[in-house]
DNA sequence: TTGTATGCGTTATCAC
DNA sequence: GTGATAACGCATACAA
């Protein structure tokens, strides 16, 4: 069923029963209504490819994450599909696992598909960012959010990761800890990066001492590895009285360790996490971390989108944007 | 760029680059790699909306969750991404947070933009099934997943709820328990009917005795509920030795009261959940549950649709199946 | 207020 | 082996 057939059945032209559906004001009331009473009535649905062709938009955006399965990035498409849907905008969505080539490959088919925008968290292992580039270039609108490369000319939606970490020492500081170590996250991403500069930062801001031996990489960022970071790390410091992770699961590896060799947390040692994923509320002790507000991520990303599209539309020139999502702060049992 | 252009540029005609494009075999070597060059050279992408509406297919396929911030169902998607992947098929994203309405948009949604078919998991307050007879009226492949309706005439994925309720009483009984409470799901989804048969059937079959009493209704499925069920019950019944929960964090709701009115876990009374979500490993004492291959039943969504595509193509009749995705028991420390 | 005509970028049929 | 041409279903400029 068409428009065509409509027309025919309905003694009227493609074009009427196209803006009568549309609602139109240059169609009379009367017409709007036998159309749209005919339409409700053997339950017609518009072609959107058709429309999609004509009009040269799709109404749909793809987004690109790392992956699907992780508190974090779920909250965040959750949060862009929330506000898509508002605006009537469907999304595709496609992940990488971390790998180059997936994106790559993903944000070809995402352009071959025509989408009006990408939403992209980048994986760990990207540095080159050509495909990116090219995204740009074909006058896609894209917006990074969370993992993004500075390298890219387009917004970027993420928290302030250097405060949260100065954040986390100064607390850490507050509660009397002066021998502060860190689990760090792979050398690549720009938040494990800014996570660090931000931990050293408030070193020297606190006059605590800095010393590379006590921070440790933890490169998966899982369970395990907390564990036996947290065990090197104690051999070569024993002093180490607090510990902050990259990540929730690093953090409660450190306690697993901390636990197993009856450490007092946080008398003894403290340990902070970050992200305050659904495992951090659910440990013993519960861990200390920053809320990493993902559905309101995944919201700003897509209205940074809505605002670019638009101007897009009115032939606007669009300026990339850095907007910060704020964080804070989640004492808990664990320091 | 469209074919058009390249046609020009080449001096070739637009079907030739066309066939040349997608390897046809009546069409030179030579013209075949001098467009192939040029497209290369060029960047150029294909358009695939033109493509959608000539060849009436758009090689998308809809998915529909109640809740994507969610470790089973995120895993689920996960698993259909893959697949999909492989063969090509881009997936478009809907979220109904369980409401019935927001489902019956979503898919009118989807039948909109034309995708070849819907892989869905209902909202747990959907009675009326119109809205998916009209996806099945529409010649629209429809694949339950998870939560389903039986009434609707459509291929499911499910794992057998029933026999996994089933295997955990008989676990509680091997384990020498002999008054097991449920805490269950709500009245309506068929998940949390199954699970409760499956129960009542174990205990009639092990000859130990079921009793109303001991069935307490967690409709929200969260923490904190499984705290003042567990309360109710064991003020009901003291001799409760084992509590089968329908969910993990029902189950870790009841081992919070456990801990906090010191009764041994398990000597005391044993917990069960069910669905090994990551909280369930997470948590101390660590979770006995089921798991619930959220990643398999997917994929084996996604290879259902494929299958019923292919000869829906080919004009074969499709049969809806049902097909069972293995579960089994995880063994931990709370039974 | 309504209708006519054109084009969006492909694919596929049929000539040559 | 190649090309001309007609769809696919809709939106819109313009004519009536």
């Amino acid at each position: 069923m068409t428009l065509k057939d409509i027309a025919k059945k309905l003694n009227i032209s493609v074009a009427t029963v196209s803006k009568a559906l549309k609602d139109y004001d240059d169609v009379s009331l009367a017409t709007k209504t036998r159309v749209q009473d005919y339409v409700e009535k053997v339950k017609f649905t518009p072609n959107s490819v058709a429309a999609s062709l004509r009009t040269q938009k799709t109404k749909t955006i793809g987004v690109v994450i790392p992956e699907l399965n992780h508190y974090f990035f779920s909250a965040v498409l959750s949060g862009i599909l929330a506000e898509a849907e508002k605006h009537d905008y469907t999304v595709l969505i496609q992940q990488t696992h971390e790998s180059y080539n997936a994106e790559k490959r993903q944000i070809k088919k995402l352009l071959f598909k025509r989408v009006d925008g990408i939403l992209i968290s980048i994986a760990g292992k990207t540095n080159d960012t050509q495909h990116l580039k090219d995204v740009v270039d074909s006058e896609t609108i894209l917006i990074q959010f969370d993992k993004i490369s500075k390298l890219v000319a387009a917004s970027k939606i993420i928290i302030d990761d250097r405060k949260a970490a100065f954040n986390i020492v100064q607390h850490l500081h507050q509660q009397g800890k002066k021998t502060i170590a860190h689990l760090r996250g792979p050398l690549l991403p720009q938040v494990a990066i800014d996570r660090f500069i931000g931990y050293k930062q408030a070193l020297e801001h606190f006059q605590l001492s800095y010393d590379a031996k006590r921070v440790v990489v933890c490169d998966k960022g899982i369970r395990r590895e907390g564990y036996t970071a947290t065990a090197k790390l104690l051999q070569k410091d024993p002093t180490i009285d607090a510990i902050f992770a990259h990540t929730d699961s690093v953090a409660l590896g450190a306690i697993d360790y901390l636990l197993a060799h009856d450490i007092k947390i946080p008398e003894q040692v403290a340990v902070v996490g970050f992200s305050n994923w659904e495992i951090s509320k659910h440990s013993r002790p519960q861990l200390t971390t920053v809320n990493q507000p993902g559905i309101k991520m995944g919201r700003a990303a897509f209205q940074q989108f809505l605002k670019e599209v638009d101007k897009k539309y009115k032939r606007q020139t669009v300026e990339p944007e850095t907007k910060f999502i704020p964080t804070r702060l989640i004492h808990r049992e664990s320091s």
